[in-house]
DNA sequence: TTGTTTTACTTGAAGCTTCAACTAAAACAA
DNA sequence: TTGTTTTAGTTGAAGCTTCAAGTAAAACAA
């Protein structure tokens, strides 16, 4: 019979801040969309991802991995956002069973007159609380936790 | 006509590791508890705070600020744990607005039986990555970034 | 070639979260 | 006291996410 090691204070500490900032933060960013847009934040990380997209199109399995979503929730929310004429669906010309996701001009533009006021959320609700220093260890630390997570996450392929 | 602060390669690499820790790391932790007893993380939290509670019970209110929940994602939860018979709601003594919802012994048998296997996941999929170093300044920007998302958010509060 | 497995995606239903509206008690103001 | 505002919580509906099941094409195996 093995006893669980349990958490000490900083192991505690770092885990319940990011438990809190995980719910606090998508919400005050879902807010500040919601307001701009009537989307939500991962409406808006689907926009984005396929506006810095060349070509601003990606295959459905491609778009999910770069927002961290299973197909399933990518699909209804794809479905969605073509019912408001931001993203159309292409077939891909090699692969049958692959569909492409398109960001259309009406979709550009909407993240083009989303992203100031979303960079500014971000930055008044965590970047403007740390120093560069923080920032850096935050990115340093924060790509071991999802290397750990998925170890060939996008994020961490070399550019 | 002011130009919107763009973010830096820090910045960026910061905000999008936090964007997928976000997403990643709740959907492993509920994947492990909903294996082990049919529950979500944010359903184990609201046992978890309970049963640190002296007397095991807590106001609604309260309850919500410790899982950083609003109150109508807590009744509606709080309903359904009441269900399973984990959870009961009791009036306050002396305030006749207020609920408290307090931890049964069938509810604090089921959090005791869980406790070692989702440290255990904590610790594989996040702390395990860090070091020691780390994991302290995490501990120390993360409470940052929550003091910015709430000033008086209950983690903050000396013991 | 034919059968099997894997990959890529979609769909509908069930469950969860948010939102707006509502109730009721406590606190405050005049 | 009476009226107003604030606090605490609940509820039902709408929207979102997950889950299980299904389709169809590509890849692989014999």
């Amino acid at each position: 019979m093995t006893e669980p090691r349990w958490l000490n204070a900083d192991e505690r500490r770092a885990w319940l801040a990011l438990l809190s900032i995980n719910t606090l933060l998508p919400a005050a960013l879902d807010t500040q969309l919601q307001a701009a847009g009537k989307l939500s934040l991962f409406d808006y990380n689907v926009l984005a991802m396929l506006s810095e997209a060349e070509g601003r199109f990606l295959p459905m399995s491609e778009l999910a991995a770069r927002t961290s979503a299973s197909l399933s929730r990518l699909s209804h929310v794809v479905t969605k956002l073509q019912g408001r004429g931001w993203v159309e669906r292409e077939a891909h010309p090699g692969d049958a069973r692959v569909t492409v996701a398109h960001l259309t001009d009406a979709g550009m533009n909407t993240i083009v007159s989303l992203a100031p006021g979303h960079v500014d959320a971000v930055r008044a609700l965590m970047l403007d609380a740390m120093t560069d220093d923080d920032v850096a260890d935050l990115a340093r630390i924060g790509e071991k936790i999802v290397a750990r997570l998925d170890d060939d996450h996008w994020i961490l392929r070399e550019h």
